[in-house]
DNA sequence: TTGTATGCGTTATCAT
DNA sequence: ATGATAACGCATACAA
């Protein structure tokens, strides 16, 4: 990092701009701060104030470039519109795609979006006190956990969980619906003549859940299943090392089934470096349909999480201030290409 | 969405729950606020405070779980750390990797991160209302922008941009050094006989100042340089539409050289789909040294953007109330992988 | 129709 | 060594 040398010399004046407060547009026209204050809240018009005057109070406020101070807006009780949103593991290109849209669909909202997300880690609570200090009207967590004990300690906020969590967590949770998955896999197996599946998954809890879900699905319609687990990360190198390692070209499964993308990326590559062809001489499908599942060769079949309602769904239950807790599930579409 | 039925009857007690203040803390132990306030924010010490009333304070504190609130300490005039985020392009995956490794940086430094993003598009000074709204120590604007309207309105808060933008903009900027970056793209290509290049870029100013900072390294070595320009969208569509349509593999050129990696990427999709070798037939080069570049098959040559060292960089700037205005350039190192 | 006063949680400047 | 008090910017109940 070398400086260009010609234009530092120009510095930012610190604060010596002075921020524009209502007090500022009062002294302006001459009137009390409170009457400034009806008028930007919008409860001038109905308590009787003439026109007239707000139009000059709102003209001047635009002039002067006034924008409301949400710290003294929340102070007041004000709902401060600002979600805390955090993220389990921003290295995924699953989270990083969804925090991106629920970024935008928040600001749509005229909600501010507060990120804090980590990579491949448990979250600690120190991790989230951060996020304590500010004023939020809730927190949207994007990841699996099975214990509450990082929001124990976030009592006064309101949480909605996207993934599986513990059974009795005093939040709102929304819950792939595993079985459904399965079952749909299953199906679309079947119909391919697939008779023997290989699962392919990371050694983790909410994994092996999926796998389970799974793995019951296609036995029950006669296929024969195996399955290979390991803890290496990222996925993509896990689906990789596997595709190099452990696969076994001389009496290979019809399809793999991965538990995720990445996984299921990594193992196509390996494959493909091995010379084995997708899906001619193996399938391969995955979980979460990242962008780069379709761009991928072959492009992967997989499931598509339903972003979109689902946002839009916890946008609305935060704007009605509906936070019963408890679990809902959600169905995630089969989408089919190249791979299998 | 479907509800499981069991649940929602343990709903969230709303605003119940009260918050621990030093209020709290200070009616819990019979003594007054500025005390509890002079031993939280560490000047009790120093003034002359027993020890043991600190850490009755401490303790008291530390069991009802208080955290400081921000809104209120803001308002005082104390630096909010907290940081905005502002990103052009979230669905690209070189700025949503950025993003989080930014935003754990500021975390690790104790700074929040407010996040404005959006995909594909200008953004409006609207568009950073929210932003304006919040007591924000910094604003950091990931991407490059040819004009500095959208944050015209912003004049009391420092602004670092990562990316290129006008000439006189009232905030520090950091820019790729593309000149260099050319060099020794040139140099390389040159150790690889390559005489024929054809640059594909989108039909934008700043993929526009890269592609000409190549052109002119590449025929300064005596290469003969043509190029595509196209407006598709997204970047990987543009790489894969040109691959499939416009290359052509009769009169081919040694390489393809591409101002982004989706674009070459999707070159490589493409290409791959017609049953064109890279880089046997065809060379593919990059920009940006995406995740998932180093993931694909082949394996993509491209530019790390140093993130590490520029955040760290950045923040330090930060804490230090270094504001000044200018531009420095930093340089992007080539990382030779198997596309070229 | 508009102004005054109060309080949100915190910090800082006074007193005591 | 500690407690009152004011102030940050805003909203609102209460006066006028």
């Amino acid at each position: 990092v070398q400086p260009d040398g010609l234009s530092f010399s120009d510095s930012f004046k610190g604060s010596s701009i002075m921020r524009v407060t209502q007090k500022t547009i009062a002294a302006e026209l001459g009137v009390s701060i409170s009457l400034v204050s009806r008028v930007l809240s919008g409860s001038a018009q109905s308590i009787g104030v003439p026109s007239e005057t707000i139009r000059q109070v709102e003209e001047v406020s635009k002039r002067l470039g006034y924008v409301p101070n949400r710290a003294a807006q929340a102070l007041k009780g004000k709902a401060s519109r600002t979600i805390g949103v955090v993220v389990y593991d921003f290295k995924d290109p699953f989270f990083s795609d969804f925090v991106g849209y629920l970024q935008e669909r928040l600001h749509a909202n005229g909600y501010s979006t507060i990120l804090v997300g980590f990579s491949d880690r448990q979250i600690d609570s120190r991790d989230l006190n951060q996020l304590r200090q500010h004023l939020l009207d809730a927190i949207i967590v994007l990841g699996s956990d099975s214990s509450w004990d990082a929001f124990g300690e976030i009592r006064s906020t309101p949480v909605f969980r996207i993934g599986h969590g513990v059974e009795d967590e005093p939040c709102a949770r929304y819950e792939v619906d595993e079985p459904q998955a399965a079952e749909d896999l299953g199906e679309y197996l079947l119909r391919l003549h697939c008779k023997k599946v290989q699962l392919v998954r990371f050694d983790m809890w909410n994994h092996k859940m999926r796998a389970d879900a799974m793995q019951a699905a296609f036995e029950k319609r006669g296929m024969s299943v195996s399955s290979h687990t390991s803890s290496l990360r990222p996925y993509f190198e896990l689906g990789r090392r596997f595709a190099m390692m452990e696969f076994n070209p001389y009496t290979p499964p019809d399809v793999l089934v991965c538990t995720t993308d990445q996984i299921a990326l990594g193992v196509i590559k390996g494959l493909t470096e091995r010379g084995i062809k997708v899906p001619d001489q193996v399938k391969v499908t995955g979980f979460d349909d990242i962008q780069f599942s379709r761009w991928y060769y072959p492009s992967l079949t997989t499931f598509t999480q339903p972003m979109p309602s689902l946002i839009d769904r916890i946008i609305e239950r935060i704007r009605n201030q509906d936070f019963a807790h408890g679990s809902e599930v959600f169905h995630c579409p089969l989408v089919a290409r190249a791979s299998c």
